[in-house]
DNA sequence: CCTAGAGGTAT
DNA sequence: TAATACCTCTAGGT
């Protein structure tokens, strides 16, 4: 079977394709489709600047420096809608002059009487051009006319070249212009509802055709222009004598017909009549200083429209607007971009023939379906620069399957996007993947690390400016009748395909941001082994869980009702709103720290009050708000056992900024231990039958040691050398005692502050942390940096650095680019700051336990031993003993996790076992 | 059904 | 006014 589609919308499918093949990035023009017919878009620039100046508050667009700017962003905004709305192939503003007209001259008295221009509104049409000069949007006045003339000229040159016009414009009189192939867009009010009026819209309103609109406009007059018409007459008589005669010259004919009141009033009034018909009537064929083709729409100016947004102040419409001109820019490059047609195989010979054929990159694109909480792979397509195939997996021969696993576990360097989600779907098949040469989830994260999403469609809209539709929402159940799987098909070929291009673009790009080699060593390398854990899961004990929820549910309950007998009624406890109302209004007790909607209620405002008032009301809150969150957590657990009575978390490798994982779906990597109630939530994680049990090897202080390690500061690094308890060892500096003498008062503060200058800690938070004065926060933090002078000399070094380059790295070169370090915010600016002070900390962390589980997947392979990795949480790992492989295992993860990097410090990793997680915890 | 806010768990 | 996550509930909207 073979299929053609192209990476467009359904307007550029019918368009003839470009055999051409630019860079994805090459888009000079956009929007003109060869063959469509072009669609030109006037817009009346002062009419509806001023319907803009009193659609939007003026006092709400005032920059700093003073300008005004309501008219130049209504305006704008409503031009980006205009664009969106109608997509224009073509577009042209007209504006008016202030120099006399040819109406004026005729008739002084034209457009007189009309208020004096607001202040506020000065300069903004010249803002307005500015605008559409960083656009590239074409504008037109000319000495001595009108923009409706202009307008009117434009829409005639445009029809008579076959082309579609809308004409945007506050003026009744360009409702002459309609026709079939011209629309006029009149806003009903404001700026914001303009309908568009055809023919048939003209005629339901005022009872003539468009061509007759003036004549009617003529009879009743125009009070905006100041020109008046016939006393008496209004649009009914008017349509009535128009219809009648006619037209304006059959009535002239038949003028002494006409009786009545009205009828003298007409003849009193038939030069106004005369006179108004003059000026109403647009010219079609001035001279204008731009032609038709020169008005096509191109993509905007970036810097210029960047600098003038800045200076206009217009963060939300910069982002519509090149939001907007992505998506136009990417239907243009998408129609270069041929996918390839695929053709479906269905024996091993046909498979291998094109394997033959076929050289250079192949991207793999797996099509699965959900059964229960996975994914099992149904087809698999292999798309190449040229071609691409596709194997149904339901309907695929012995000899075509091995042929099939033979290749995706060859060599053969390949491309896909989420590699870990495409080997577990292909596991269940009992196929792999070798030979996977990038991923572009994460290649895409490597180069942009702070993206929120990773999904095909936007990378390739963003980075390729390429659009294409959006993956087919797996209807299960649904019937397949063939025509269903040759569309999932052909979007995967089509995925497969976006993969390829942006796998391309992305190389040159890693090269350049030395991520290429995190890519290909770690990243990728682990994505496998995540896979395995994922599809592994931990055992679950039923029974623990069962007697935990219970256990949980009757401690809530209870609080519950003792809170309840406190206050002598019922509340919701989980309803912070509600609470407020009876802790600060009922109860009258003391205000906590405001937050948005009043006074906040959280854990440590309650204890506060509790010590201050001891009401008992707050000590049931509390038990209560500790036994639903262990309940809910408990349950949420519940409801992700698997059929196989295990639980599979899944990690995203791509999500934290810093390089670290993150777990979900359920969340493994926040599972309470501080408590004695919550580390029994640890206890349902078992050891599997047959299994010898839980191993959990975590590193000791590791975010520390790589503090220690990148300052360079001797004390830390002699402390660590010497094996001491590191916050013992500070505290006696800190505090100038012997490190016997260090107290545990003492010790804790110098802990949160060693842990809180990772944070990029001020003197405030570590004074709330540990609830003591800013001042005596203060002098702590200068005594600190008096004794480890190398830290204060790293930390200041590390943000000036990233000022400097615009990113901060990790020990693996790992980068996170800031932008927001030369903000002018500066709450922006000081957590910019922050986020420089606590990534190459947490990142290398994370570059260095990701280092260690290669290390000890590789070491459990090589030893060929059954034991196995289930879980990572930053700085732990969770392994599953097989009988006999304890002291072996235990052994590689300590030499491989003190081995993943090589600091200035030893990395020390302490390691517990157990038959529940919690028994492994030491 | 969606979203913001509040609150809480982990490293 | 301490970094990185995920999750759930309420309340108020579509």
């Amino acid at each position: 079977m073979m299929t053609r589609l192209a990476l467009v919308s359904e307007s550029a499918k019918t368009a003839p394709q470009s055999s051409a093949s630019p860079s994805p990035l090459a888009s000079p023009v956009f929007g003109l489709q060869e063959g469509a017919t072009p669609r030109l878009l006037v817009l009346d620039g002062h009419s509806m600047a001023f319907r803009a100046f009193y659609a939007m508050p003026v006092d709400k667009f005032v920059t700093q420096a003073g300008q005004y700017t309501n008219a130049v962003h209504g305006f704008t905004a409503m031009l980006l809608t205009m664009i969106r709305q109608q997509k224009p192939t073509h577009v042209v503003v007209a504006f008016d002059l202030d120099t006399p007209t040819f109406r004026s001259l005729d008739y002084t008295e034209y457009k007189g009487g009309r208020n004096k221009t607001p202040e506020e509104f000065y300069g903004q049409i010249d803002l307005i051009i500015k605008v559409m000069e960083a656009m590239r949007i074409p504008t037109i006045s000319v000495d001595g006319f009108e923009a409706d003339d202009i307008i009117a000229t434009l829409s005639t040159q445009g029809e008579t070249a076959g082309w579609d016009v809308v004409v945007v414009s506050g003026d009744r009189d360009a409702f002459q212009l309609i026709t079939d192939k011209v629309s006029v867009l009149y806003p009903k009010k404001g700026i914001s509802d303009i309908p568009p009026m055809d023919a048939a819209a003209v005629e339901a309103k005022y009872f003539v055709s468009p061509a007759r609109y003036s004549d009617l406009a003529a009879l009743v007059g125009e009070t905006a222009d100041n020109l008046p018409g016939v006393p008496g007459v209004g649009p009914k008589t008017a349509a009535k004598w128009i219809n009648l005669y006619g037209g304006l010259e059959g009535i002239f004919e038949n003028i002494d017909a006409i009786g009545g009141k009205v009828g003298d009033s007409l003849r009193a009034h038939i030069e106004d009549v005369k006179r108004n018909r003059r000026l109403n009537h647009l010219l079609r064929d001035m001279e204008l200083p731009v032609a038709l083709e020169d008005t096509v729409l191109q993509s905007p100016d970036r810097d210029a429209v960047e600098e003038l947004f800045d200076a206009l102040e217009f963060n939300q419409l910069r982002k519509r607007l090149f939001d907007l001109f992505g998506e136009e820019e990417a239907l243009d490059a998408g129609a270069t971009h041929e996918v390839p047609a695929h053709q479906l195989v269905s024996d091993a010979a046909a498979l291998n023939a094109w394997v033959e054929a076929t050289t250079g990159l192949v991207a793999v694109d797996v099509v699965s379906e959900k059964v229960g909480l996975a994914h099992e792979a149904t087809a698999v397509a292999l798309v190449g620069q040229e071609s691409a195939v596709v194997v149904d997996l339901g309907t695929a021969d012995a000899a075509l399957d091995s042929a099939l696993a033979a290749w995706l576990l060859s060599d053969a360097p390949k491309v896909v996007h989420e590699y870990k989600e495409a080997l577990k779907a292909l596991s269940v098949r009992g196929l792999s993947l070798g030979g996977v040469v990038d991923d572009t989830s994460l290649s895409g994260y490597l180069i942009q690390p702070d993206r929120r999403s990773y999904e095909l469609a936007e990378l390739s809209q963003v980075h390729l400016k390429v659009s294409f539709e959006a993956e087919a929402t797996a209807d299960a159940g649904q019937l397949d009748l063939g025509l269903e799987s040759e569309k999932k098909y052909d979007e995967a070929v089509q995925r497969g395909y976006v993969a390829l291009l942006l796998s391309e673009y992305f190389a040159p790009l890693l090269q350049e941001r030395s991520a290429a080699v995190l890519l290909r060593e770690l990243e990728l390398p682990l994505a496998a082994i995540l896979a395995r854990m994922e599809l592994t899961g931990i055992d679950v004990s039923q029974e623990r869980l069962a007697v935990l929820l219970d256990d949980f549910t009757t401690a809530m309950n209870a609080a519950k009702e003792a809170a309840y007998a406190a206050i002598g009624h019922e509340v919701n406890l989980g309803s912070p709103k509600q609470l407020q109302e009876v802790l600060f209004e009922e109860l009258a007790l003391p205000k906590t720290k405001k937050i948005k909607t009043g006074f906040t209620t959280d854990a440590a405002s309650l204890k506060w009050l509790l010590e201050k008032t001891g009401h008992e009301f707050l000590a049931q809150l509390m038990a209560h708000r500790e036994a639903s969150k262990l309940k809910q957590m408990v349950e949420t657990l519940k409801k992700s056992l698997a059929e196989d009575g295990r639980i599979h978390t899944t990690y995203a490798q791509n999500v934290a900024a810093t390089g670290r994982l993150s777990s979900n779906n359920p969340n493994l990597q926040n599972i309470p231990i501080r408590t004695e109630e919550g580390r029994r939530v640890r206890d349902i994680f078992v050891v599997s039958e047959g299994y010898e049990c839980l191993l959990a090897a975590d590193y000791s202080q590791i975010e520390m040691r790589i503090m220690a390690h990148l300052s360079g500061d001797a004390g830390l690094i002699q402390a660590y050398a010497e094996g001491e308890d590191l916050h013992r060892y500070v505290g006696s500096h800190v505090f100038g005692v012997a490190p016997e003498d260090v107290t545990s008062a003492m010790r804790s503060k110098v802990k949160a502050m060693s842990y809180g200058l990772a944070y990029g800690l001020t003197s405030f938070g570590l004074s709330k942390q540990l609830e003591i004065s800013v001042d005596e926060a203060r002098t702590l933090v200068k005594d600190y940096f008096d004794r480890f002078g190398g830290v204060r000399d790293y930390l200041r070094g590390v943000v000036e650095q990233a000022r400097k380059d615009g990113f901060t790295s990790t020990i693996e070169g790992r980068r996170r680019y800031l932008p927001d370090l030369s903000s002018s915010d500066r709450q922006l600016r000081e957590l910019a700051e922050r986020i420089a002070l606590n990534s190459p900390i947490q990142g290398s962390a994370a570059d260095i336990i990701k280092h260690a589980m290669l290390g000890v997947a590789a070491q459990l392979q090589a030893q060929e031993l059954k034991s196995r990795m289930l879980l990572q949480v930053h700085d732990e790992l969770i392994l599953e003993i097989w009988p006999g492989e304890l002291e072996t295992v235990k052994a590689l993860v300590i030499a491989q996790m003190g081995a993943a990097a090589d600091l200035l410090v030893p990395l020390e990793v302490q390691v517990g076992v157990g038959s529940s997680w919690n028994d492994a915890g030491h």
